[in-house]
DNA sequence: AATAAATACGACTTTTTTAGTCGTATATAT
DNA sequence: ATATATACGACTAAAAAAGTCGTATTTATT
């Protein structure tokens, strides 16, 4: 329970490695890949949806790779994590109120306020806090 | 990912549901699952193991049950949910050290220190505060 | 123009974890 | 005795996560 998956973990790695090299220098998804022992594959994928979400830039053909941008760092914990993951709650009625036991749940406000703590404590939290 | 499991969930729902209860009332594992429409034999392998705990009272036979013990307010949620789920941690090296990547990998001492505040959190929570 | 190396992305399979079920033993009030 | 409760391990099913594969696209290099 409260893990991180391996996506998130890898993203981080990655971003790690990127926060690494001069401004502006690109980095292939097989160099990190290799360099930490993780699958290329998965790691691409991930390092895609990353780009998508402008979090970083993606430069295609060879001598291509992924580079930082300049604001990149200031992206907050809990949206990196959505990216990957999807909503972050402890329980899934804090987004999706389908539950046919919400009536009758006697512990959803008080699970949804240590959410909340969670959340905002992700939510103060920079990349450049993990990742410098 | 950061979700609480379903063990987590329904014994927690149960302690709500057994603190509401006079004191020294017994209830029965039958009783609390029918009512909030949960699965009986996993509520009951569940408060099983918080009765080996010593966070509930068990008591066997016709009319037997469980019961809230005085201090069960107490007790913090850290160790609640390492009761049920086992050690919280947002990666398993928080605990475990057996990876391989271990001195090349780059966000283990900044994860841990997220790990080490949510922890805390959990630590200063106590069941009286998710089951009042 | 051809080639090789990179990203892009969906479909698929495998593995792991979580959730739930079942059988059997034990205790005890009636 | 019997019925009803806890105790607990073994097993099965379902869901989620992890990983793989195939194919398309872009582009620097030759």
């Amino acid at each position: 329970m409260l893990k991180i998956t391996r996506k998130v973990e890898y993203a981080l790695i990655a971003m790690g490695h990127l926060q690494q090299k001069e401004a502006g220098q690109l980095v292939s998804a097989k160099e990190i890949a290799e360099q930490y022992g993780i699958p290329q594959e998965l790691l691409a994928k991930t390092l895609q949806k990353l780009a998508r979400e402008k979090i970083i830039q993606a430069v295609k053909g060879p001598a291509g790779g992924y580079r930082i941008r300049k604001d990149s760092n200031t992206i907050n914990m809990t949206r990196f994590i959505e990216i990957l993951e999807g909503p972050v709650g402890l329980m899934d009625c804090y987004f999706d109120t389908n539950c046919i036991q919400l009536n009758t749940c006697n512990i959803r406000t008080p699970i949804n306020r240590i959410n909340d703590s969670i959340r905002s404590m992700l939510d103060q939290m920079t990349l450049a806090d993990i990742t410098n």
